[in-house]
DNA sequence: CCTGGAGTTGTCCTA
DNA sequence: TTAGGACAACTCCAG
């Protein structure tokens, strides 16, 4: 009779160090054998070209060379998750599953199904808290209903921290645990359909700077420095603990901790209202029409509408799969307000090619630039994207930086005049937000 | 239930 | 030149 073992199942959290899942399996008393599943039905929606494949790939190295010296290393399988587990519970004696929380609709599903398949085999699932501080209902309303608005949400947040404490799970400590033997190498990006592309997030892993955080508000809001964390593809993909950038920011930058509020804000509105993934937050939103002329989305899209800090931007996401934050505003506002193209056009863009796109901060933001959102831009709110320029990259670095041609007469002329535009939106959403 | 203050990141126009 | 109100009221939230 072969020991019984867990199985932690990496998704959203892909190292060992401070994870809470991981830290609950090796103190579980049974060897545990570390799998990460590569998902087909995420995997076969994505172009061969994706970035975020090699991001995950390269990490999933970095931790099977972490793992060898004491144990067998990480196991990466490729598959459906629920067929994927299933047949390792065959050909393993498995005691139980560990994994972290995921709070998104699809991955809400799936673990149900896993639950469900194992529950069958009579092998238990456990899953733990570790993508935020505070998740589900843990900050609510006295009534116990969601905050819908973000600045008392974060007054409580930072209460309940400063009153709980922000807890360790030093997974790093207990290495001894994991299962010994010997596995097959990583399969190859090419094995997976995948081609390799040379990462620019990161491949020393992830580090936060203290020095960016403590000029944060002060720089953050000019794309020409590149003095934000760029932290945000190893917050989607856990190859950072959450836990150690909200002490970083307790300690060097309250304006960077309220980002990473924003962040737990916008995952429990997916919580609570899943159907923000489809439709707009307030309903009388949806019945807006919009323009929609694919067109003006293909500009908006290869960077040619005219304006240099839209443009710049649109490019900086194709070239890099990064986009500045101050610019992601200024484009889903153009895109939005100036263009009248429906927000979730410009989400499903974002989707595709930000390195650090997550559901629901993506969803969250793009609601708000559109105004359809909770605690979002009132709609008369609308970037100048000529003003926006003035203000944050005056001596156009961030300009020429991605647009060569700029200043020359290959560079369009705006595609929209800006009063025009500002005018015909204040009129469209208007019309159609009377009661 | 009532009440009053507040609400991420703007822009434009007028005095 | 610059400061302040308009933009639209409305909903949220805490006391």
């Amino acid at each position: 009779m072969p020991e019984p073992k867990v199985i932690f199942w990496f998704r959203r959290d892909l190292r060992l160090n401070d994870n809470h899942g991981l830290y609950k399996a090796l103190l579980s008393g049974y060897k545990v054998l570390p799998v990460f599943i590569f998902d087909t039905n995420i995997l076969k929606k994505l172009p061969a070209d994706d970035k975020r494949i090699p991001f995950i790939h390269h990490h999933l190295v970095a931790v099977h060379e972490k793992l060898k010296p004491q144990s067998c290393g990480i196991k990466v399988l490729h598959g459906d998750p629920v067929s994927v587990i299933q047949s390792l519970t065959d050909n393993y004696q498995i005691h139980s599953v560990y994994a972290n929380h995921d709070y998104e609709p699809y991955a809400l599903a799936r673990d149900k199904q896993v639950e469900e398949m194992l529950k069958s085999r009579g092998i238990s699932f456990h899953t733990f808290k570790d993508q935020v501080l505070f998740e589900k209902n843990e900050v609510v309303k006295s009534d116990s209903t969601p905050y819908v608005v973000f600045t008392p949400f974060s007054r409580l947040w930072l209460q309940k921290m400063e009153v709980e404490g922000i807890p360790d799970f030093p997974s790093e400590l207990h290495t001894g645990q994991y299962l010994s033997g010997k596995f097959d190498d990583l399969p190859k990006l090419s094995d997976l359909g995948f081609t390799d592309s040379p990462l620019k997030i990161s491949e020393s892993g992830p580090l936060i700077d203290a020095g960016i955080l403590q000029d944060y508000a002060e720089n953050r809001n000019f794309p020409a420095f590149e003095k934000t964390t760029k932290l945000g593809t190893h917050l989607r993909f856990g190859t950072i603990s959450v836990r150690d950038c909200i002490k970083a920011g307790k300690k060097y930058s309250a304006a960077w901790l309220n980002e990473l509020i924003w962040r737990e804000f916008f995952m429990q509105i997916l919580w609570h209202f899943p159907y923000v993934e489809k439709s707009a937050f307030r309903p009388e939103y949806n019945r807006i029409v919009w323009n929609n002329n694919p067109d003006d989305f293909e500009k908006w899209c290869r960077g040619k509408t005219g304006y240099p800090m839209v443009d710049a931007g649109m490019r900086e996401l194709e070239a890099t799969g990064f986009m500045h934050n101050r610019v992601r505003m200024v484009v889903a506002g153009f895109l939005t307000k100036h263009l009248l193209i429906d927000w979730k056009w410009g989400e499903a863009w974002f989707a595709e090619k930000l390195l650090d796109y997550e559901l629901s901060s993506n969803n969250g933001n793009w609601q708000w630039a559109a105004g359809t959102g909770c605690d979002a831009a009132p709609y008369f709110r609308i970037f100048n994207p000529t003003e926006q320029l003035k203000k944050f990259d005056a001596n156009l670095i961030y300009v020429k930086r991605w647009i060569p041609e700029y200043g020359t007469a290959q560079y369009p002329e705006p595609i929209i005049e800006h009063s025009y535009a500002r005018k015909r939106c204040l009129s469209v959403y208007s019309h159609y937000l009377k009661p």
